[in-house]
DNA sequence: CAGTGGCATGCAAACGTGTGCACGCCGGTT
DNA sequence: AACCGGCGTGCACACGTTTGCATGCCACTG
């Protein structure tokens, strides 16, 4: 029917007149149920549901002042990273009844700064990931919006962490195990926490011991970049190669598969995030981290308390988990100096 | 500020008082400028802007009866193909003042009516990808509801379909041109509208010619259930295989791979979707489609034109095109002819 | 039988914005 | 000088829902 008109959906009065009581009848029998004769309610709901009638959530969260939205801020969407997480946060938000509004930064500090103050007048809380925002607007933020944070650690705030750090000195401290004692670290865009994290970690991992470490970073994060930058990362001669996320570690796999050098024999490899499973050859051992948890537990966080309140500072770290696969072995004997002391 | 309280948000009336203006005046300072002295508009918007003013959504939709939100519902957020085509969609609605709304169905038919009530009633106008509901119920939904369709070609509808008939039958012939006679098609998931057009178009190229065609379908869609099928899809001693998407190329490249065949000596390879690019092993031929153009174009659709009239049925088909990677060669001279290694 | 209390429901105001209508003012025409 | 038209602004109501308070009814108690 090309020229029909858009049906008007029906109203709480139109139910109530139908029915023959006020209309702050019906709306307590959605509402308040247990003020209302259980018969009432009863006959109330059958006839709104005969009608399809669905509340108005625009008139809803005018009168009680609490739109039931949750502002969901991600750098870019169509990063693998973060659909995955969107997902999550909307099977939650939905079983509380709340709508989870999503926008993306495009990675911009501008553009981030305009969407949280579009998205704030209509939210009831935001969940920023990876924000890209100044200490000091941060703060500001914070004590004029219900607000939490995930992947950035700013004191006095409330904040996920989906962390690999754990996981990764586990992965170190496997590698030593295995005699690798040559390690470069192929880091990835400068800046956010996540790359700080997973660096300090390999340092900090490595500390104390006699190994060699080499870091380098692909600014770009591509495959195609991780490519070209050979000889970047062959230069100290490592036997074990990890890397910021996926994606650059199947960038390092090809390069070494092109270059005649074979994984995990001459060469393991380690990557993080788990998105790219068993699809590299060999699967890639990587690092499972726990952002569908993180995303469940920040709707769950900020649904909870009264709405005129802030968020309480809190930190929460989400230890991923190594995923051990084929790209690592034992280090090659042949390239192993002298000591091959055991720990 | 752990127990600060937030901030309530300025509204129309203060700054209507503090200037010593109506409420009306200061609404129309937005949204009918016209209607005031130039003079008054300036002065109301620096006082606004000072104060860090934002329209409140819900009273504008309110009172105006017509929610500035478009829903856009997808089977699966988490699926690549997707995320792209939000955020083309979030960036052209935004310029018409618009919120798009994201729900996924999670490819359940009684949850995907339920997303659609739910959504239908907040916004103006749906945009659906790659529906699954029955035919009757989709052309009930759209004569009561402003609705386009992305990926489902139902008649008397609005909807977009982004294409690949045209680009994989030029694919087909130039495997034929190149002297393949046997091909594999390897599809998806039964049901869809792509996996029909894409068969469908296959099929159509070897019309008429002497080639032979195997198809089979990976009912999950997955690189894992792919390498799986090595079976089904070398049966026939393909030299040329076309995949439903990349992700079951991929599969293929890899098992063949493991089988020892060589890409493209023995075997061609072409891939559909264009999501993996240069990150396989050769390089994936595949085929790139325009969906970021078809979410681009389905939000200018539904916000234009009076929101009280419904859509006016069309049926837009973009296509895609050949992407030529080195997964793509000569067919093998000497496997032509009838000999075939059965496996 | 009057008084009391609790339960079920109605009344009316409020949320913030948009908009039809009315009003007053000013410059120009008769 | 009376009139007119148009421009700029204000008044008041509407949108659909929630909610504090009032009201009526009933059963029970003294």
């Amino acid at each position: 029917m090309p020229g029909g008109r858009v049906r008007k959906a029906p109203t709480i009065v139109e139910i109530a007149r139908d029915l023959g009581v006020s209309s702050s009848t019906v709306s307590r029998a959605f509402t308040a149920p247990r003020l209302l004769k259980p018969e009432t309610v009863e006959r109330i709901r059958a006839a709104a549901a005969e009608r399809g009638y669905i509340p108005n959530v625009h008139a809803r969260a005018l009168s009680t002042g609490v739109p039931r939205t949750i502002g969901l801020i991600v750098p870019d969407i169509a990063n693998p990273f973060f659909p995955p997480m969107i997902r999550a946060a909307q099977r939650v938000a939905e079983q509380s009844g709340h709508t989870v509004l999503i926008a993306d930064t495009d990675g911009d500090v501008e553009r981030e700064k305009r969407i949280i103050e579009r998205l704030a007048a209509q939210s009831e809380s935001l969940i920023i990931a990876s924000s890209r925002l100044p200490s000091t607007e941060l703060v500001e933020l914070t004590d004029r919006r219900r607000v939490l944070f995930i992947n950035r650690d700013e004191p006095d705030t409330a904040r996920i962490l989906v962390s690999a750090r754990d996981a990764l000195c586990r992965g170190v401290d496997r590698l030593l195990a295995l005699g690798h004692r040559r390690f470069a670290y192929v880091g990835g865009p400068a800046g956010s926490w996540s790359e700080g994290e997973r660096h300090g970690a390999v340092v900090e991992a490595l500390q104390g011991t006699r190994a060699l470490l080499r870091s380098l970073r692909i600014p770009s994060g591509t495959y195609e970049d991780t490519m070209a930058a050979g000889e970047q990362i062959l230069l100290s001669g490592p036997t074990a190669v990890i890397a910021f996320d996926d994606v650059i570690a199947h960038g390092v796999i090809d390069l070494l598969h092109r270059r005649g050098i074979s994984v995990p024999e001459q060469i393991s490899v380690v990557g993080c995030d788990d998105t790219l499973a068993l699809t590299t050859q060999p699967p890639l051992a990587s690092i499972a981290l726990r952002a569908v948890d993180a995303a469940r537990l920040a709707v769950q966080i900020v649904s909870e308390g009264q709405v005129s309140e802030m968020l309480a500072p809190r930190r929460i770290a989400l230890q991923g988990e190594l995923v051990e696969r084929a790209t690592v072995g034992a280090a090659p004997e042949t390239h192993c100096p002298g000591r091959e002391a055991p720990m």
